[in-house]
DNA sequence: GTCAATGATCGTGTATACAAGAAGTGCCAC
DNA sequence: GTGGCACTTCTTGTATACACGATCATTGAC
């Protein structure tokens, strides 16, 4: 319970709207929410106070918190950034690359073939996850790390959705291959180039979303 | 007030923070601080809880409220990305540039001009926001300018001691002005290399950058 | 004289009470 | 039957009370 029911609260709704058990546009009512999870409604106010200032909530003086509801543009715009960021890791990793980093990547890589190889897709979408975090620590920049991190799980629910369209998983693991190639060779230039475009949703993968986003 | 105590004390308590009035390191007493604005310990709260969820401020259980201090590294590397977000914003900026957003960039870039030559620091670091604000809105990507805005805040009080170098406003005057003819020409590959150096604080403007910091 | 342990005090964490505003409902008039 | 106004109810915003934990100081022992 983390020593601390508001910071705990702010996890567990956090997790709740992240895994869309709260839709976009929903209404969370305090008392609601405080009598679910057996506690009073001040560390539940303090835990939606919180995702308010992180951007995933809105409270509307005296008319309650409502789930913000992103929509394709600005998830669209979101995944910019995302691309943006992790192009600045992976150059900064292929920069400062060094032995413990580089096998993290290594591993983190080959569980990814695996689970490719298998077409598993929820497996993969895990796996994924921490390949991208590897490569996240290799820049060795917390504060960069810390971004991607937190917009990464922002993001998680629209990825999630992405892998399920046809292709994708082959697609992305080659695309990784060649990220790591860029990393150890050095190559910063590259990784970045090579990051920017796979994280980024341009041309037809856009749609793909826009599509899957409709169907929610 | 803003309708809403502990959203306005949130922007007061960040703004004293922001100003150095408090400064990192220093504990923030819920009590002294709910005195002091008059109000009770509840918005007090809040307001604390939603800067720690911003990052300014950690509460660490049962020990209260201290400013964060993130010293020399952590902010060199919030330049960093901060560099990478306007390199993105001006590479945006360049493709999606219309009218309006052209005549804010040549209105605010000319008043850079004019406290450039007069030499006044303080009136050019404020000309030198709004110019950047312009460039973050020409890209027309509202969560990018949301993050580029929010990062810009948490800079300032450091964009402010590096402009007291010498020599700095002009320089940055004439970066100003190339970056606005790489956008202007609609050349994103350039402005966004541009604004990544104007931005960044590699080599001696780091050391620069810590200099001043120490004399705090 | 120094270090450790215990108690006192202060401040945070949570609950609850009360006030004020917004939304919904019902009634009345047209 | 429909629209508008008033009242009621529900929910949020703020204050206060109480409990638990942390820190600090004082006292005792080595």
């Amino acid at each position: 319970m983390s020593e601390n029911v508001g910071r705990w609260l702010r996890d567990e709704i956090e997790n709740s709207i992240l895994s869309n058990e709260f839709s976009p546009g929903e209404r969370l009512d305090e008392m609601v929410l405080a009598t679910r999870f057996g506690v009073s409604r001040t560390p539940v106010r303090e835990a939606l106070m919180q995702l308010d200032a992180i951007g995933l909530i809105e409270i509307r003086p005296r008319r309650g918190a409502i789930v913000i509801d992103p929509g394709p543009h600005r998830v669209y715009e979101m995944f910019e950034v995302m691309a943006e960021l992790e192009g600045l890791a992976g150059s900064l990793a292929a920069r400062r690359l060094d032995k413990a980093s580089r096998e993290a990547i290594t591993a983190t890589h080959s569980r990814c073939e695996q689970s490719a190889a298998a077409g598993d897709s929820d497996a993969y979408y895990y796996d994924n996850e921490e390949f991208h975090k590897a490569i996240y620590a290799a820049g060795r920049s917390e504060f960069l790390e810390e971004q991607c991190v937190q917009l990464h799980r922002r993001l998680r629910p629209y990825r999630r959705l992405q892998l399920r369209v046809r292709n994708r998983l082959s697609t992305s693991f080659s695309e990784h291959c060649a990220i790591v190639d860029a990393i150890f060779a050095g190559d910063g230039d590259e990784a970045r180039r090579l990051l920017r475009t796979h994280v980024g949703i341009q041309g037809e993968r856009f749609s793909d979303l826009v599509a899957s986003m409709a169907i929610r």
